[in-house]
DNA sequence: TTGCGTTGTAATCATCCGATTACCTAATTC
DNA sequence: GAATTAGGTAATCGGATGATTACAACGCAA
């Protein structure tokens, strides 16, 4: 029923900050850079709206550490799996890491929040780096060629806008939904599903 | 070097509407539904930001006007696609259709931003139904596996996220960004980058 | 020309938001 | 235990933004 951490009075800055930082993470990943709001990050973080903006110096400096901290998980996340079982193909250990990686909904979002982001001159030019990243690992690390680190990539991102758009809700409402899900998420379903359960107020679809 | 339309004086509220339309579309797919003012779009239209309002109502129902035509255009050239050369395998007929459309970024990038915005309470209730329209066209009206659309989405996405990105602005710098996107649009690459020029002010790539 | 509906804008409003300032209080040090 | 540093907040400010209102100019019909 309580928050995980409840700690009263001071803390050390060390550990409010990645407080801040998760908090911020689940916000940017829900509305969006732009739409998201430094006291929404506040609230979430149980601190007040100064000290956010004080610890991060801007709102976009916040959203940049997010982005970072957010890529960094992923690669490392591949790196773990490069070094795993060699029996299993690496396509197949690094699908796995990235199942794994959905978990938690808001490192993929703010990533892709990022991506289409490309006409900022800032985060724009750190979505591009970050992007290109993964796929030198991909290329160079996994010793993927470039067909098939495209490809992986692909169901990525599809992955990727499925979580965003929150298909799941949609899962006892669709057979569609069912039947697409099932083919982005093979074998995966029933247990991701667990994972994405619909929001309180789910409206029912309405065809347009 | 002049706009392609240059009216004076008073124009027709339809054919005004289709410009304001334009322009919203060009502005929020470059910004984000929250990144984007009414302001912009005006400037963008030549018109004044109070009669954006008014011919729309507000800002989120211009918003969904666009995406509305955004998904309309795609539904209606895969069905071209559906409906061509039998000689020629639908999901090459459908790929072409796509490509066709990145001609117009905006298209595909007004669509990324609504699927990241699926927490949204109305954005996101139209994200997962045109979305699911746009499945239900691939295995009802092309007769595709679940998995051949699955793959075929997938594909789609990478493109949009590879266009909202911005990656053709880094094809000069970086050999790996060529590669990916040989990989992302094979045969078509340098066709396509023609209609992607870098933007004036390319900041160079930064690792970080 | 007068009258009137359509097309459009200038001015303005209320609200929100990121950021700054000034201040307060719990620890830590000496 | 006084002094000092570190961890915070309340109050507020200036600018941006979506929306409203009131008004102006054009064009057409009688």
């Amino acid at each position: 029923m309580s928050s995980v951490i409840e700690k009263k009075s001071r803390m050390a800055a060390d550990e409010r900050r990645v407080l801040v930082l998760d908090a911020a993470s689940t916000v940017f990943g829900n509305a969006g850079y732009a739409g998201a709001t430094t006291d929404m990050v506040a609230r979430a973080a149980g601190v007040s709206q100064p000290y956010v903006v004080r610890m991060f110096g801007t709102k976009e400096q916040l959203f940049l550490e997010v982005l970072h901290r957010a890529l960094e998980r992923i690669m490392s996340a591949f790196r773990e799996a490069i070094a795993g079982d060699p029996e299993v193909p690496v396509a197949r250990r690094l699908g796995n890491a990235y199942f794994t990686l959905t978990a938690d909904r808001s490192i993929l979002l703010n990533l892709m929040h990022a991506f289409v982001l490309g006409a900022d001159p800032v985060i724009g030019v750190q979505a591009r780096c970050g992007f290109m990243d993964v796929y030198r690992l991909l290329r160079e690390e996994a010793g993927m060629s470039a067909e098939e680190a495209s490809e992986f990539l692909a169901g990525g991102m599809l992955a990727n806008v499925v979580l965003g758009m929150r298909l799941f809700d949609d899962y006892a409402t669709d057979p569609a939904v069912r039947e697409l899900l099932g083919a982005v998420f093979p074998e995966k379903l029933e247990l991701i599903r667990k994972g994405h359960p619909p929001l309180p107020a789910s409206t029912p679809p309405r065809v347009t």
